[in-house]
RNA sequence: GGACAGGUGGCCGAGUGGUUAAAGGCAGCAGACUGUAAAUCUGCCCGCGCAAGCGUACGCUGGUUCGAAUCCAGCCCUGUCCA
């Protein structure tokens, strides 16, 4: 029988950790990065194809699945899972993101969030225990505490209040998730670490968290404008704040050269929407930076997307053809764009992985940032 | 041959005496996107200039006027209808 949650780190190189994590549902691989599906799928893509690039885990999200198609009827349906022939783990966020994104559709007390639906408009409460039942209605394998995620540039005072009511949330929250004995015992519950930029808020958010307990330890609130520098300056502390042998997730990063920075400074785990949006939008992301497929110098380009890259779409498709479909808003174009963009984030991860086991993690991601850099300079 | 309608920047299309280098859309050229209100958003888009600005421009030619894409005349062209 398939363990609830069981972390094994494999190889240490530096900061960084590779392992793995047996679940129920299957085994996720950090440092490992987790394609965002919102709204129960990942847009553009058929699972199979996610699962294809390389994804063991991706993620659902409580606020819109509560609203569409609503938690209970999912549960009637037989969970996320064979709703949308995931059979992999998922990992839910609790909403707290949209506490920050939907800031004008929405009313925060210490109870919890009063949001106005931004499809239709009606009223719906959101907190840590709603938070945790629809988590579990959906059948989530690695539950999010319900947290607030404020912008790290917000003042001080403002940052101090939200974490610290984020903690009582992380309290109510867990005692709700134990609350529901069954699902709890085949599920995890991942505290989200609060406090911005300031390393003594980071460090009293990481002791409330340890206070708790959880199986892993999310880092929040961080790429929301503050900057690489910022971002990295703060987990040069943040990751080691909190227990050695649970996961580190960091929620919301990133950009390729981000997920370097934070696997050399001991992240586990990401997520993120830029390979999926930006596939939507036209951009990829390849060995040699950032590619605006819209470009007209592309127009022509018999060759590969990325000539480094071995997915389906680089192996198949010119980036002509990719331009082209682009350019004429074809929806081929984001599916062959977001796939490759998947891929191109599972084959990082999974180079940093070996690099990290062959220990030679700085090596690599000098050699990363030279070659990733020297071409977005001449794109 | 006649009667209407109309000719505006690459295209479509507002404007009907000065605040118009001329709305808006499309196309084009770039940029952004980080726990997804996003197949989205932003900028540029006549020429020269860093800019102030100068030049050129609303079918063509001429006229009225201090001033015309806007008014008048002739001509050319397009569409619809009638012969």
């Amino acid at each position: 029988m398939n363990p609830r949650f069981q972390f094994t780190i494999h190889a240490r190189d530096g900061k960084a950790r590779a392992g793995t994590i047996a679940m129920r549902r299957g085994e996720i691989r950090p440092p490992a990065f987790m394609p965002v599906g919102t709204a129960a799928t990942v847009k553009a893509m058929k699972p199979e194809t996610v699962r294809a690039t390389g994804a063991d885990v991706i993620l659902g999200n409580t606020y819109h699945l509560m609203l569409r198609p609503g938690a209970e009827r999912v549960a009637r349906l037989g969970g996320l899972h064979a709703f949308m022939n995931w059979p992999r783990p998922i990992l839910t966020d609790s909403g707290g993101y949209q506490v920050m994104s939907l800031a004008d559709l929405r009313r925060l007390s210490e109870e919890g969030v009063a949001f106005r639906s931004h499809i239709d408009g009606s009223k719906h409460l959101l907190t840590a225990e709603r938070s945790m039942e629809i988590q579990r209605l959906l059948g989530s394998d690695i539950v999010m505490a319900f947290d607030e995620c404020p912008r790290a540039d917000r003042p001080l005072a403002e940052i101090e209040a939200s974490m610290e009511r984020s903690m009582r949330w992380a309290a109510r929250s867990r005692a709700a998730f134990d609350a529901g004995a069954e699902h709890a015992g085949r599920s995890a519950l991942f505290g989200i670490q609060q406090g911005a930029l300031d390393e003594r808020l980071r460090a009293r958010s990481a002791a409330a968290l340890m206070e708790i307990g959880f199986d892993g330890y999310a880092i929040g609130g961080l790429a929301g404008g503050e900057g690489q520098a910022a971002m990295f300056a703060t987990l040069d502390f943040a990751p080691g704040q909190r227990p050695e042998h649970a996961p580190r997730y960091l929620m919301g990063v990133g950009k390729p050269d981000d997920l370097v920075g934070a696997v050399s400074r001991g992240v586990d785990m990401f997520d993120c929407v830029l390979p999926t949006r930006s596939g939507r939008n036209g951009q990829a992301f390849t060995w040699a930076g950032p590619v605006n497929l819209r470009n007209a110098r592309h127009a022509e380009d018999a060759g590969p997307l990325d000539p480094r890259c071995a997915c389906a779409v680089c192996t198949t498709y010119t980036r002509a053809y990719l331009h082209h479909l682009t350019k004429a808003g074809e929806m081929l174009g984001a599916m062959l764009l977001t796939e490759h963009n998947l891929a191109f984030y599972q084959a990082l991860m999974a180079a940093m992985r070996a690099a990290i086991g062959e220990g030679r993690m700085a090596a690599f991601a000098a050699d990363f940032a030279r070659d990733y850099r020297a071409a977005a300079r001449t794109d």
